[in-house]
RNA sequence: GCCUGGGUGGCGGAACUGGUAGACGCAAGGGACUUAAAAUCCCUCGGUCCUCGCGGCUGUGCGGGUUCGACUCCCGCCCCAGGCACCA
């Protein structure tokens, strides 16, 4: 059959879908275990379910599908899995706006997305897809709850949240806009409830010293953001005695050294000692008002700039344990009630806030670190000094440096018995409970007899029951629910109430990368030990810098969780992580129909009212800025594999991807002209073998050929060790424009043929993890019959990529003067020879004897004169 | 305020341990093909000066320094992005 030009075209969209076809067909991605193999397990965050996907997804999930075929084409046994972390609050929001039941909005736009990603082309085995919401996922979960709770390690306890009235329910932080409820706008409460949490802290050391060890493997400054995430800080506690009982405040500082300073004692206003202490006196009724307008004050703070230090004086004193100086004590608005001891002695000389604080209130001031360079003075000191000095008005330590004296300072008061040495730490435990419906139950009975019962083994999981009624208002359905709350109690089989809390959705996504490695294991514990221990931990990890702190640090906390029960065998979850930077593009509105979309504006001109458009500052990809592109729009204009391209060439992982469609345009042309070079050549060379290397090339088809050597290597070494696929991609173009440039050889002339082969075969090759679909059409035309996604990643001949001649660079000074050309194996004299001698470069010697002569081998000669 | 990144042509970005700054792509300009256009293929492309050369000077946020030689290392400063933010 005669091909018409017709079906020599590049078509992306008939290729793509034969091609997706035929990997599904096939299960090409399915994997298991295979010992004799080396494994790679290579993971994308997996997304939430919110309907489509975005470009972020398309760029994450590219990047990870380029290093998965990658790996592939190198002989790894490689583990690519997608599922869905289907629970969360979107869901119920449709619920409540549209009336959609969150179980069918998410299944719904699951397989939407799914569709979307297998377009895409993505390497996935999708035979382990999961999704969180499924009682078959959580239900382990559920199980790892009940052993936590068994080892302390899951725990109740009261604790502040913010609570909607009108809503009913716990908000976020992030829900509480300037203390008002994001949804209702009713102003948000402080609410005490009983809450479940994950004792996250018992493994804060821990944590705290893999981030050194994971070093190598995760960027520096997510794990500086981890690091003081945890907060670890070394000190003292102090016991400051009651001027008139026998009682004492206990404080933690980690500056001992300022202890002679401390004029006045601060506790935070929530803190029960407040009340305690202006209890019957003239000052109770001040203190209690001060205690409402900081709790009111509390939950502005997030939004709001810093407010001013405020303090009630409580009427009463302790002594500096140091001076035995009378020190007053007041509540403060700007102490932290849960870090430390809730109280902190105040040393206004050496601490910015005490200082205001002591300015505020007129309390006394000592100058206890001196400021080498400027005498201060307590009386004229307008903020506090808060650099290192020397000791003064303490005691024996006077004349010290104040940092060497901290160790002195606290061995003196351990000798005391007023001080001990201890740590804090600024990580709380994970509070987990969330009064919400679309999450996984928490497996707890309360009985009245019993008290808190957890629910047997056997009888999980506790599924989330469908027919409930989902309101804006009254809390959680859940807890509407009578067949779900009404139960009976385990032990004494009488009647007794479910925990209608439901899990933060953080739980789910601590461990589905486990899942993964054994997703149908049905029996206890959910996680097959064998297949764990073949594929954990994850070699590679990709998403969004985002998740730095949260999801990472549950994640690293929860298998050590799962590590103590024996589920599993690693220390951490993820051996690599690569977070890629976010996806952009220029923002642009009309000053009458506001922010627009890329297809209201037509050139230039917004669409409805024909004014000039203003370009606007380059932003995250979102939908109130308008500034999107839609994956499905490109797929359908350029195909999958221009989308993968662009967004591989455009920037490096890390860094943010400035959307351009000029830039995609040129990357749909590039890939064009890969298709018509290999086109042109086909008849040719279909039948040829690719050069072997073994006679001598000349020529530009030497050239070539070493071109196409060098490439391969430059390629291998950017995808393999540093992830730049952008200069990978841009070396395949050099081979490409190569390729253009050399003279068509004769029909008959099969040696120039299959050096021409060799190298078409090989952009084919290298490009293949990129761009997947176009690569695979074109290895079939080639005539090959076994897959290009099995075929094996190329070797580079060194022989063949050496150079023969070399420039040499000839500097005078450092400036460059002239450059060599000479044969490589060309000896170092004979070239320091040759570049004194060049005549071009003696002009700028003016006659003058060169003092030294630096020779960098094969780069350059640097000739020094005065 | 503190902690991370980062400032390179008109633009996105290269330059891996100090050794030819600007690879590759986009945009722009020119040429070939075409009746014409599109598409395609080829060439030019940091600035500046002139004697247009295989030319000189200059140029990687700014100011210093180290070095034979600095986008790269050191010191000081400016700007941008992100994170944390009363943690005692």
């Amino acid at each position: 059959m005669v091909e018409t030009d017709m079906n020599r075209k590049y078509d992306p969209r008939v290729i793509e879908e034969k091609w997706q076809r035929c990997w599904e067909d096939h299960k090409t991605f399915k994997v298991t275990e295979d010992p004799k193999k080396k494994k790679y397990y290579l993971l994308e965050m997996f997304p939430y379910p919110s309907g489509k996907i975005h470009i972020g997804h398309v760029r994450n999930y590219t990047i990870g599908d380029v290093v998965a075929r990658f790996k592939r084409m190198r002989g790894f046994n490689v583990l690519h899995p997608m599922g869905w972390d289907s629970f969360g609050m979107p869901a119920e929001n449709a619920a409540i706006e549209k009336g959609i039941h969150p179980a069918k909005w998410t299944n719904e736009n699951i397989e939407e997305m799914k569709k979307q990603l297998k377009r895409m082309g993505f390497s996935y085995d999708w035979d382990r897809e999961l999704s969180t919401c499924e009682p078959f996922y959580y239900k382990w979960e559920q199980l790892y709850f009940l052993w936590m709770y068994e080892k302390g390690l899951a725990y109740k306890k009261g604790s502040s949240v913010n609570w909607c009235p009108k809503c009913s329910t716990v908000l976020a932080n992030e829900q509480v806009e300037q203390g008002l409820c994001w949804r209702c706008h009713s102003e948000v409460q402080e609410n005490y409830l009983e809450q479940w949490f994950f004792r996250i802290t018992q493994y804060v050391d821990d944590l705290l010293e893999y981030c050194d060890r994971l070093g190598d493997g995760w960027p520096e400054r997510v794990l500086t953001m981890q690091k003081n995430w945890i907060g670890k800080s070394y000190g003292l506690e102090v016991d400051f005695p009651m001027a008139d009982s026998d009682e004492a405040i206990k404080v933690f500082t980690t500056r001992q050294d300022t202890l002679f300073g401390a004029t006045f004692m601060l506790i935070a206003a929530e803190h029960p000692l407040v009340m305690k202490l202006a209890k019957g006196k003239p000052c109770e009724k001040a203190a209690m008002e001060f205690v409402e307008k900081v709790k009111k004050q509390d939950r502005m703070m997030r939004t709001s700039d810093y407010y001013e230090k405020e303090g009630v004086f409580l009427d009463a004193y302790c002594l500096n344990p140091l001076t035995d100086q009378k020190m007053p004590i007041y509540a403060a608005n700007f102490v932290l009630a849960d870090y430390g001891t809730g109280c902190v002695m105040a040393v206004p000389t050496h601490d910015q806030r005490d200082f205001e604080f002591a300015k505020k209130y007129s309390l006394p001031l000592i100058v206890v670190i001196q400021n080498p360079e400027m005498t201060l003075d307590a009386e004229t000191m307008e903020e506090a000094y808060v650099d290192e000095g020397v000791l003064v008005n303490s005691g024996q330590f006077n004349g010290m440096n104040n940092m060497k004296a901290l160790d002195a300072m606290a061995d003196y008061l351990e000798s005391l018995g007023r001080g001990k040495r201890t740590v804090q730490y600024r990580l709380r435990d994970w509070g987990i409970s969330r009064q919400r419906y679309w999450g996984a139950p928490i497996p707890i009975i309360y009985c009245d007899k019993c008290g808190t019962v957890p629910v047997p083994e056997a009888d999980l999981p506790v599924v989330l029951p469908l027919d409930v009624e989902i309101k804006g208002e009254g809390g959680s359905p859940l807890a509407r629910h009578k067949s779900f709350v009404e139960t009976s109690c385990p032990s004494c089989k009488g009647p007794a109430r479910r925990e209608t809390d439901t899990m933060d959705t953080f739980v789910e996504s601590s461990w589905y990368f486990d899942r993964f490695c054994s997703p149908d294991y049905d029996q206890k514990p959910g996680l097959d030990r064998k297949k764990m221990d073949y594929w954990l931990p994850v070699d590679q990890y990709i998403g969004g810098i985002e998740h730095a702190i949260l999801h990472l640090l549950y994640s690293r906390f929860y298998t050590r969780v799962l590590k103590e029960f024996g589920v599993l065998g690693v220390d951490e979850p993820f051996a690599n992580l690569l977070t890629q930077g976010m996806v952009v593009k220029e923002t642009m509105r009309c000053k009458e129909h506001g922010y627009l979309f890329p297809h209201e504006v037509k050139e230039g001109k917004c669409e409805r009212c024909s004014r000039e458009v203003v370009i606007g500052k380059t932003e995250k990809m979102s939908k109130s800025l308008k500034n999107v592109i839609d994956p499905d729009y490109l797929i359908e204009k350029y195909g999958a594999d221009t989308a993968r391209m662009f967004c591989l060439f455009a920037s490096p992982p890390e860094k943010d991807l400035e959307w351009s469609d000029q830039g995609v345009e040129g990357s749909f042309r590039f890939l064009g002209r890969v298709w018509r070079i290999v086109e042109d050549y086909l008849d040719d060379v279909k039948d040829i073998k690719p050069f072997a290397g073994k006679d001598d090339l000349e020529g530009e088809l030497k050239d070539l050929r070493r071109k196409t050597h060098q490439t391969i290597k430059k390629v291998t070494d950017d995808v393999d060790e540093r992830f730049h696929f952008n200069t990978a991609i841009s070396a395949v173009m050099e081979l490409v424009n190569v390729l253009y440039q050399v003279k068509r050889p004769e029909k008959g002339d099969a040696r120039s043929l299959s050096v021409i082969k060799d190298a078409l075969e090989t952009v084919v090759i290298l490009l293949a993890p990129f761009v997947p679909h176009i690569t695979e059409e074109l290895w079939e035309k080639m005539g090959h019959r076994d897959p290009l996604v099995d075929a094996a990643w190329p070797a580079y001949d060194p022989a063949a990529a050496s150079e023969e001649e070399i420039t040499i660079v000839i500097q005078v000074n450092g400036k460059l003067r002239g450059r060599l050309v000479v044969p490589a194996g060309e000896s170092d004299d004979k070239i320091k020879e040759l570049a004194l001698k060049d005549e071009k470069t003696g002009k700028f010697l003016e006659g003058k004897k060169p003092v030294k002569v630096v020779y960098v081998p094969k780069k350059l000669v640097n000739i020094v004169i005065r």
